[in-house]
DNA sequence: TCTAATCTGTTCATTATTAAACAAAAGCGG
DNA sequence: CCGCTTTTGTTTAATAATGAACAGATTAGA
């Protein structure tokens, strides 16, 4: 991809953040973004819809590269021990993003989309590993993922020890 | 200035020095900057003629802001005192600037500059003031600049107290 | 010394960003 | 409620940056 557009967009998107972790998101203008973004209000509307679209397309960009850095195709679907060491790793490594994605108020969307991302990986890890089959795999597909997701909330609100 | 330009220069130069702090400038290639910058090799040569021009204008550069910010024009060339200490202030807050600039090797420019700024500096104070009439001006405008920047120097490389 | 690799300047067409302007929509204070 | 300011989208022409290519210079190693 062009290294303007690289740029451009993860400049807006650091904007966005930094000014979610101080404003409710309902509150943040475009203009604001721009100007923090140090780039030309048009260049917004370039990339992105609006500001809902940019949040949309922030947080789905942090799962993405959550999930790329953790997951990473080499070795093929491990076995969650050491994936889910890499997962909080990361989290470590990145809290300032997700502890603001998390927290902000009017923005349930981020723990809604890592749910549903989560919900689909463990069906797939399940499904291939054969493992726990006494155990009814649907309601653990229903229960986990939340109860992972709260504990991870948790553990980045209350700034991880 | 086009904010393009702005970002451009500022990437550059912030490459170039960071490069300054661990290579010799001779050593180091455009191809360097531009990687480290993320820019597009072309895009140096948009605004310097070489890498030694782009030594050249950063030098100035940091140059001139220091002075816009250590002697601002409203106070009409005020005494010595108050901006002597808020030239030190400065220094202390990008001392890894000018750390990089005075302590690279093959580049005796800096040195250089600052004194000949200096110098233009103190002749303008002297004749200013009337001050120490009964000793020889000429004499004081070669010597203290050198002392000075001698004493700048010292200050820096040890790492300031 | 010869070769391969890297670096330098420069050109080109394409694309992204800019500044400036605009009308319309919100938001706000009196 | 009514002005006033700010924000939103969108458009325009102008300009800066990009990636790619190129020949020539320099460097490094075999």
């Amino acid at each position: 991809m062009d290294k303007r557009i690289k740029k451009s967009k993860r400049a807006i998107e650091e904007a966005l953040i930094s000014l979610m972790a101080e404003n409710d998101f309902k509150d943040i203008t475009i203009h604001s973004i721009a100007e923090k973004a140090d780039v030309n209000r048009g260049t917004i509307y370039l990339h992105y819809e609006d500001k809902f679209d940019l949040l949309e397309q922030c947080i789905e960009g942090k799962i993405q590269k959550l999930l790329n850095f953790c997951l990473p195709e080499g070795s093929g679907s491990q076995p969650s021990k050491s994936s889910l060491l890499r997962i909080f790793h990361y989290l470590e490594e990145h809290s300032f993003i997700f502890h603001t994605l998390l927290t902000n108020k009017g923005v349930p969307t981020f723990r809604k989309k890592i749910v549903t991302v989560m919900k689909a990986g463990m069906k797939e890890q399940l499904e291939l590993n054969g493992v726990n089959q006494h155990i009814n795999k649907e309601i653990l597909i229903q229960f986990l993922p939340s109860a992972t997701i709260s504990v991870i909330e948790w553990w980045i609100i209350e700034s991880m020890p």
